[in-house]
DNA sequence: TCGTGTCTGCTTAGGAGCGT
DNA sequence: ACGCTCCTAAGCAGACACGA
């Protein structure tokens, strides 16, 4: 019997990893696997029905032109020898990361939205767990220094989590006499202004506001999912009105016309309009994207959407002294001290008065105390894909109903949220005891709650 | 109609630094 | 000391629009 195993989203390259080792034993089992054929390409009539192994004693099942293939994950997973923990039908397998060695090109600096100096490290391309690999963060120059990678040098470059690629560190016998040490740069790539290290901090800083690296990342983080949101105005696009100096800051984006965006190399008269009716929406996001959307340092998502709700409209935060800030609790005096003075400089204040006037919403009723949901003081942190909703939806669901979503595992969590290929955060999960729920759970616990 | 450019969606690691 | 947030990073498929 011939079985044809398929997996989405994996055109080319190998499986991943736990989708191996059901090659394997379904060819245990004694079928003969086509590897081959499973390839996303070209496949007709053949269904996919995969439930996951995370679900309780839940069969795996495939069904292939109508034959329905079962099989029990437990034993499979319990043979391999990947027990961890109970419950034990949450385990799930990866071989550790995949590494390949290359070369390194070279090192190059971004710019961040802070204006940090970002150095990354770029590399001869190579095929490391399926993907090519051309990039890879360095960090900062304490980074490069303890790795100790030298221009030039072979380097070992790893998927961490199988995700993102990481330079291990360097072949040191594989050394010539021709690798160059990294020296950060003095002043600024892009404007050239010298660079800054505050004391007692590791980045370097352009502290030219006006620097169009910086002018750049703070629009698209303007622009961004979790800000404002502005669809159809990626990285390529900022980069254009920048350019074009049709755009010289974040607020200049309200004032733009159909005939300027028409104007434009490869924007026709229908990406126009979507953008424009794109733009129009976003004026009207709630008060704590806008905050975020500002981009004040110290002043994520989190706390953005905590200072809407203890001052209700931009004028009252901008008016706040470092004291009432730093009253807050979560917020110190950094944060405070951040805060203060971002609305005590002029351009900001210029900024912030164009967006007033092209009508964008400033100031939301204060909410009253939250209402004690049903996960009130439950902390969550959900690892993998779930296959019902993104991610962002699910955190929705988990606040809405009271609960608080984080992104790292501690022994404060209470629940963590297993999807498809979880990552490290099940790891840390199975080593603190935290009680774990499947996809299916997590509904289950929504739906008892009236959520969905 | 079709090749090409751009954006979206979706994922995780981990250093740094803040708050308590 | 510990917990949490901020911030940045890379990759790829697929949807969609442009423009010839």
């Amino acid at each position: 019997l011939d079985i044809w195993v398929y997996q989405l989203g994996w055109a080319d390259g190998p499986y991943p990893p736990t989708h191996w080792e059901t090659l394997h034993w379904l060819q245990d089992m004694g079928f003969r696997v086509n590897p081959e054929i499973g390839r996303y390409d070209g496949l007709e009539g053949v269904e996919r029905h995969y439930h996951q192994w995370a679900d309780r004693r839940h069969d795996l099942e495939y069904e292939i032109d109508g034959l329905v293939v079962k099989a029990d994950p437990f034993q499979h997973y319990e043979r391999l020898g990947v027990v961890g923990r109970e419950p034990r039908w949450a385990t799930a397998y990866k071989f550790p990361p995949i590494q390949a060695t290359t070369k390194l090109l070279g090192i190059e600096i971004n710019i961040g939205r802070t204006g940090t100096l970002n150095p990354y490290a770029v590399l001869e391309p190579v095929q490391v767990g399926g993907v090519t690999v051309s990039k890879a963060t360095l960090h900062n120059e304490e980074d490069i220094r303890r790795k100790d990678v030298r221009v030039g040098d072979t380097v070992i470059v790893q998927r961490a989590g199988d995700v993102i690629p990481q330079v291990v560190g360097p072949v040191v016998s594989k050394r010539t006499g021709r690798v160059k040490v990294f020296v950060m740069p003095d002043r600024c790539p892009v404007c050239g202004t010298p660079v800054v290290r505050p004391e007692g901090e590791v980045m370097r800083y352009c502290p030219n506001p006006a620097c169009p690296a910086q002018a750049f990342r703070w629009l698209t983080h303007f622009v961004s999912r979790g800000a404002m949101d502005i669809e159809g105005l990626g990285e390529s696009w900022c980069y254009v009105l920048l350019e074009q100096g049709l755009v010289k800051n974040p607020a200049d984006i309200y004032s733009l016309t159909k005939e300027q965006l028409v104007g434009l190399e490869r924007m026709g008269e229908k990406s126009a309009e979507n953008l424009l009716s794109a733009i129009e929406a976003s004026k009207d996001r709630p008060l704590g994207r806008l905050i975020f959307a500002l981009g004040i340092r110290h002043v994520g998502s989190e706390i953005a959407v905590l200072l809407a709700s203890q001052f209700g409209s931009i004028d009252a935060l901008a008016r706040a002294s470092v004291e009432e800030l730093a009253a807050i609790p979560t917020v110190g005096p950094r944060i405070a001290e951040s805060v203060h003075q971002y609305f005590r400089d002029a351009s900001n204040l210029g900024v912030i008065e164009k967006l007033r006037r092209a009508g964008v919403r400033m100031a939301e009723e204060i909410a009253a105390a939250p209402p004690e949901g049903p996960l009130a003081g439950l902390r969550f942190v959900i690892t993998g894909s779930l296959a019902s909703m993104p991610r962002s939806k699910a955190e929705e669901f988990i606040r809405q109903l009271g609960g608080s979503a984080s992104d790292s595992v501690t022994k404060k969590t209470d629940y963590v949220v297993v999807g498809e290929s979880p990552g490290s955060k099940l790891r840390k999960a199975q080593q603190y005891g935290t009680r774990l729920l499947s996809e299916q759970e997590f509904l289950e616990l929504l739906r008892q709650h009236g959520a969905i």
